[in-house]
DNA sequence: GAAATTCCTTGGATCGATTCAAATATAAGC
DNA sequence: GCTTATATTTGAATCGATCCAAGGAATTTC
């Protein structure tokens, strides 16, 4: 019936229930945002006038233009957005984040896309606060893309040396320093690294000093000298380890320890740039039975919780990824117009996976 | 140097660099909007003024009101935010969610809020263009407030009577019916049921009169009156059967199983109305020396990957959780007006946590 | 009863863009 | 040179609210 009277149904205004209810759209706005300063029988009746005609209550778009602000964070990541459901690290991450951002009240938006386009579009036109930015791989395009809305934002896990960009990051070459040294210790010589990326180009064995010319993803590269140096201290000849990049996904991982494990010289110790590769590792050498730590030691990196209930249980470098997220959500909420730059402290779990180098 | 002109920087506008670019503010706007139709040496003036001024580009909030569509979908539920990292079920949903999102450039924000207040604030104020809604537990609530905002939305497993609501749910009753007659099949004949809430009440041993009054939560009604049917069938006395309900953690599961286990008439047989519940019984029951399957079965529900590769891996009635996330998002971006409630078939998957009732 | 308070309500300004009909400039056609 | 077609640009209107200075009515004070 209603229908009958106009075609299409524009959405009703507060405008449109002022007008019903015979007072100002100040007013109405009142009823709605500062209840206590309307009288209560001009309030019951705007009140009515909005039950009769169905509005919806004030729309938050015409809202958010006047308040200026969003009251939420956007996360953004150049992976796809079933990246922060699936990974372990970023669920941790983003779990710990969350509950920083209930603390205050504050929603999240999830901003990220598959091609380098669509990715900028969603930074451009995320309706948000300000940003934090996974960088776990390949991230510096979202970190320029952030920066350019010219909104607060924090790096996370982005070693950049610009110190412009606010970050939060950990010391990756000392946390690769305490896996190298702890295999080291327990009399290993013969190691072998599951890298990260290092460039855009895919995976694969690669050389140290391909790693090292890479200028993005230093993160794989301060992970790198980490361990190198940490081995070099134990005169170990760093030129054969073999190095093998993979995308952080099982179907690279498996593929780099084929190519491991077919060299002349099978290496005793395995050190894995993060948990994910490294609980990928521990179910292909099962499958292959290779034992850990009997022939084969294994240690990761990130702490994620996987790594406490893996069979066998994962040595790792943990970082410390609710402090993270938490001082991430800060930095946004409390953002004063400085770049702040954090390095956390990591920590070296020592669990079922590693243990003294074979006779 | 600029600062001392005035002392609070006032964000640059569009209007801004039009003026100082000599052209109308509807130019300026064509400048980023549709660059094709304007002359390209105004188009460099603009963008040349843009870049002087430090202009960070169209600001969203603005497009936003004359556009009328945010481009992002909200999930919601009377969780906290953390919910949908940490719970196996959400993560799943939220997975395939955000695939579909991925897929059509949607944006995801998560809408959540510890107390009623703040959650109906959310809701009320989320910029979206739907919701779905995640009812797993007393999300009428959510639902009521996301039907106030008069967006599209879906109600995600929730069973709900109410026809006016879109729902996408599964068939409680026969997904029930389907585990226990596989424990009957294998002879099993004392049953134990891990229930999800039924009222707001808490946790604790009830009784099925309890479950079915409950008029809430009809998820854990059916899943209840799918099971005890199917029991009767075989001619268990099902109001001898223990049932207890938990809130769906560790904490709860446990007191629940050390209430059943010191019950005179241990079950053989355990049926769980969520997969977390059976993971963490498994658990429970490992740590108690009680084998699985040889003296006690256990079938979970929903069916998540961790499933897969517990010890032992876990006979579950299996939601199609990624169809549902998928149609979930269809619903909200190809909404008509119409309202849809969509019954999805589940499927048993038979692994290793249930066998043969000991003799 | 006039003046001073207090309490509500009004209507215009504003937030920052987009859109579109109309105006103007430029090029093309005869 | 005049008309017609095409390419750009303009400026007002709009999106849906919130905020606030100013005005009006009711109440209190002297």
């Amino acid at each position: 019936m209603a229908s009958l009277t106009s075609g299409k149904t524009r959405p009703i205004r507060l405008a449109d229930i002022a007008k019903a209810a015979g007072v100002s759209h100040g007013t109405a706005s009142n009823v709605f945002a500062r209840p206590e300063i309307v009288r209560e029988e001009v309030r019951e009746r705007v009140k009515a006038a909005a039950e009769a005609m169905g509005y919806a209550g004030p729309d938050p778009k015409g809202r958010l233009l006047r308040a200026g602000k969003v009251n939420a964070i956007g996360v953004a990541t150049a992976e796809p957005l079933s990246y922060f459901f699936d990974d372990p690290f970023a669920r941790v991450m983003m779990a710990s984040i969350s509950q920083a951002c209930d603390a205050t009240g504050a929603g999240i938006s999830l901003v990220s896309a598959a091609n380098n386009e669509q990715l900028a579009w969603n930074i451009q036109s995320a309706l948000v606060d300000g940003f934090i930015v996974f960088c776990i791989e390949g991230g510096s395009r979202a970190v320029e893309l952030a920066r350019e809305r010219k909104l607060p934002f924090v790096a996370l896990d982005l070693d950049s040396e610009d110190e412009t960009v606010s970050a939060i990051g950990i010391d990756n070459i000392a946390g690769a320093g305490l896996a190298a040294r702890h295999l080291a210790e327990l009399g290993h010589r013969r190691f072998a690294v599951l890298a990260l990326e290092s460039a855009d180009a895919g995976f694969g064995p690669v050389t140290q000093e391909q790693v090292e010319a890479s200028a993005l993803y230093s993160g794989t590269r301060d992970r790198m000298r980490g361990y190198l140096a940490e081995l070099s201290r134990f005169g170990i000849d760093v030129s054969q380890v073999p190095i093998y990049e993979t995308l952080n996904d099982e179907k690279t991982v498996r593929a780099g320890l084929e190519h491991i494990f077919a060299l002349p010289q099978r290496p005793t110790a395995i050190l894995a740039m993060s948990d994910r590769m490294a609980l990928d590792a521990l179910d292909w050498l099962r499958e292959h039975d290779i034992t850990v730590p009997g022939d084969v030691s294994v240690v990761g990196f990130d702490g994620v919780p996987e790594g406490a209930v893996s069979k066998p249980p994962l040595t790792t470098v943990a970082q410390p990824i609710a402090e993270m997220g938490r001082l991430a959500v800060k930095a946004i909420l409390e953002h004063d117009g400085s770049h702040q730059r954090l390095l956390l402290p990591v920590d070296l779990v020592i669990r079922a996976s590693s243990g003294p180098a074979p006779a």
